[in-house]
DNA sequence: GCCGTTTTCGGCCCGACTGTTTTCAGTCG
C-alpha cells in the first residue's frame, strides 16, 4: 500500500470519529474530500509540497509531512483515544448513522457488533427519544444487509443487469437511461441509478415496483423508489422527473457526488443554483433540457460521464482543454485473443469470423506460452503448428489481418519463456507474470523489458476485482521503465481484471507511456469486453493516440518496428 | 479544515424519503 493510500485511510477515520462526535459538517468533510484527492492524486506526494493539491490546507499538509517523518498522526489518536474499538465500524450499517450511534453508545452503552445485536434483540432502541419500532425495524434490517456482506458488483454484471431491468419500463416511458457510477463505467457498482420521464411520472414508479425481479420495496415516493432485487440482491434505483429537468437530474444522478458539489459550488459563485430540476437564477429556471444545457450556463463544454470525478476535468473544461476521449469506432483490432490451441474454446477461424463481424482490420491471436502448462501453454512445435494454421485461414479469409502473437510469461528469474528467435518470428509479444507473484516482480518486469521483441506488458498488477492482491510490485517504476523502452502497457478488459485501472491510466500516461485495450478473450462471446476496456481508458482520460490498437496495423507504432 | 475575479471571515450542494414528529432530524445519494 503507498504512503497516499495509508494517509487517506488515516483521514476518513478521523471523518469518521468527528461525525461522531458530532463535530462540524464542514471539518468532517474538508477530511473526506483530502483523503479522496490524496487516494487518487497522480503523483509522488513525497516530491512536493502538499498544500498544492486541491483540498489540502496548510493542517492537512502538516499532518501528511508529520506521517512521512514519524508514521502517525497525532491528531488521529487523538481523536479516537476515548472511541471504544470496533464502535466506528458500526457506521457501516445501513441506516445506522453518527447521530444514532451515538444516542445507542450514550444511552444503552453499544460499544461494538455484539452489543448492538443484543439490544436489538431486546427491543431497546424504540423506547430512545426520537426512535420508534420502525426505526428499529430499519436498523435491524442494515444489521442484516451488512452481515450479508453486500458489496459492490463487477461492472459486467451491472450492464447486463440494468438492460434487463430497464427492458419492462420502456414502454411507460419517454426516456430512460442508467446513471450513477454504471454510466460512468467505474469497475464496480454498489447499487443501479436509472433515471426516467414520460407524461405520467407515476406510471412509471407503479410499473417498477410491480416487476417480477422486485423482492423488496426499500422506499416509494412520487418521483423515487428504490428496490431490492432478485439479481444478487442488487439494489435499484429509480428516479422519474418532468421533461424540462431531464437533462439536470441526468447530470445529478450521474455524478460523481464530487463533480456535482464542484459544479454547484461554481454555480453559487456566479448567483445560479444548480439541482437536479435545472439551473435557477433566482426562482427562474434557466437551463435543464440537456447536460449540455447546464454546462454551458457555466461556460464549459459537455463533460464525457467516464470523467466526472471531480480529477481536473473541470478546470481543464474550463480551459477549453479537455481530452477527446478515445471511443468504440477507434478500435481497429484485438490484440489479445486466446485460441483452443492453449486455454481458449474456439478454433482460429471461428475467432477470425467474429472479429470481422466487429469491424475489426486486423486480430491479434494471443496462446500462453510453454511453461503456463495448466493453460495449455505451446512448445515451439506447437507454435509452429498453430502459425500454419493461421497462414491457412488467412489464405481462406480476406479483409481482415490475422497477426501471429503469444502471451509469453515472464519466468521466476526474469528470463521469457522462449529465445529470441522464436519471438523475432512473431508478429507481437505481450510479455506476462503468471506465477512467483511476491518475487521480484518489478525486477523481473524490467528485465523482461529489456528484450527489445516484448512490445507490451499483460495486466500489470496482477489485481483481481473478486479479491486477489496482484503482484507485490512497484508499478510507478514499471511504468516509468515501460516509457523510457517505449513498451506498451495492457488495459486488459476481462470483466475480473481491468488492469491497468483508471488511477494507474491516468499515472502511466503521466510518464509517457503507451496503451493497448485487450480483451483477453477465451471465447468469442468475450471480444465484447472490450466495451469494459474502453470505459476504464477512458476513466484514465486516453485519447485514440495512447492506444496502439486504434492504429492502422501498417502504422501501429510497435517497439519491434521503432528499433 | 478549506478557500477567495464580490470575501482572510464566513461561507461551505441540494433535495427526497422516512419516521418521528406538531415543524423537523437523520440518512442517503
Amino acid at each position: 500500500m503507498g504512503k497516499n493510500t495509508e494517509i487517506a485511510d488515516i483521514f476518513d477515520k478521523i471523518a469518521d470519529a468527528l461525525e461522531f462526535k458530532g463535530d462540524l459538517v464542514f471539518k468532517v468533510n474538508a477530511y473526506r474530500k483530502a483523503a479522496r484527492v490524496l487516494r487518487e492524486y497522480s503523483g509522488d506526494i513525497t516530491s512536493i509540497h502538499p498544500s498544492e493539491i486541491e483540498g489540502i490546507g496548510k493542517g492537512m499538509a502538516e499532518k501528511i509531512e508529520e506521517y512521512l517523518k514519524t508514521g502517525r498522526i497525532k491528531k488521529y489518536e487523538e481523536v479516537i483515544s476515548d472511541i471504544p474499538e470496533g464502535l466506528l465500524e458500526l457506521l457501516n450499517i445501513p441506516n445506522l448513522g453518527p447521530k444514532t450511534l451515538q444516542l445507542l453508545y450514550k444511552e444503552l452503552g453499544v460499544k461494538n457488533i455484539t452489543d448492538l445485536e443484543r439490544v436489538i434483540d431486546e427491543g431497546k432502541i424504540a423506547h430512545l427519544p426520537g426512535m420508534g419500532e420502525k426505526k428499529e425495524e430499519n436498523i435491524k434490517k442494515g444489521l442484516l444487509l451488512y452481515r450479508a456482506g453486500k458489496s459492490r458488483i463487477p461492472l459486467s454484471m451491472a450492464l447486463k443487469v440494468v438492460r434487463e431491468v430497464i427492458k419492462p419500463l420502456s414502454s411507460v416511458s419517454e426516456s430512460i437511461s442508467p446513471a450513477g457510477s454504471l454510466r460512468r463505467m467505474k469497475e464496480t457498482i454498489g447499487d443501479i441509478d436509472i433515471l426516467a420521464t414520460a407524461e405520467k411520472l407515476d406510471d412509471i414508479i407503479n410499473t417498477f415496483v410491480r416487476q417480477p425481479y422486485v423482492k423488496d420495496i426499500i422506499a416509494k415516493g412520487d418521483t423515487k423508489a428504490s428496490v431490492r432485487t432478485s439479481y444478487e440482491d442488487l439494489q435499484v434505483d429509480l428516479r422519474v422527473v418532468e421533461k424540462d429537468s431531464w437533462g439536470a437530474a441526468l447530470l445529478y444522478f450521474t455524478g460523481s457526488k464530487a463533480h456535482n458539489i464542484k459544479l454547484r459550488g461554481i454555480a453559487k459563485e456566479r448567483g445560479l443554483k444548480i439541482s437536479e430540476y435545472g439551473v435557477f437564477k433566482g426562482t427562474k429556471r434557466i437551463a435543464g433540457r440537456t447536460e449540455q444545457e447546464v454546462y454551458k450556463t457555466l461556460g464549459i463544454p459537455w463533460i464525457p460521464p467516464e470523467i466526472r470525478e471531480d480529477r481536473g476535468e473541470i478546470e481543464a473544461a474550463m480551459k477549453g482543454e479537455l481530452p477527446v476521449l478515445i471511443e468504440q469506432k477507434d478500435i481497429k483490432g484485438d490484440l489479445h485473443v486466446h485460441s483452443h490451441y492453449s486455454d481458449g474454446i474456439d478454433d482460429i477461424e471461428t475467432i477470425v469470423v467474429a472479429a470481422k463481424k466487429m469491424g475489426y482490420e486486423y486480430i491479434g491471436i494471443c496462446d500462453h506460452s510453454k511453461t503456463s502448462k495448466i493453460a495449455g501453454g505451446l512448445d515451439e512445435d506447437t507454435l509452429k503448428r498453430r502459425n500454419e494454421e493461421i497462414d491457412s485461414v488467412q489464405e481462406k479469409i480476406k479483409g481482415i489481418k490475422i497477426l501471429k502473437g503469444m502471451e509469453v510469461d515472464i519466468l521466476s528469474d526474469g528470463s521469457l519463456d522462449y529465445s529470441d528467435s522464436v519471438m523475432e518470428e512473431l508478429d507481437f509479444v505481450i510479455a506476462a507474470v503468471h506465477q512467483g507473484f511476491a518475487k521480484n516482480v518489478t525486477e523481473r518486469m524490467k528485465s523482461a523489458m529489456n528484450n527489445p521483441f516484448v512490445d507490451i506488458i499483460a495486466h500489470p498488477t496482477g489485481r483481481l476485482l473478486s479479491g486477489r492482491e496482484g503482484y507485490k510490485i512497484n508499478i510507478e517504476e514499471v511504468m516509468m521503465y515501460a516509457a523510457k523502452k517505449g513498451v506498451a502497457l495492457e488495459i486488459n478488459a476481462s470483466y475480473d481484471r481491468l488492469d491497468l485501472n483508471d488511477v494507474n491510466i491516468i499515472k502511466a500516461k503521466n510518464y509517457g507511456v503507451m496503451f493497448i485495450i485487450g480483451t483477453d478473450a477465451h471465447r468469442i462471446d468475450m471480444l465484447g469486453d472490450i466495451e469494459l476496456g474502453l470505459g476504464t481508458a477512458r476513466r484514465g482520460w486516453l485519447e485514440k493516440k495512447d492506444v496502439l490498437n486504434t492504429y492502422r496495423w501498417d502504422n501501429i507504432p510497435l517497439r519491434r518496428r521503432k528499433g
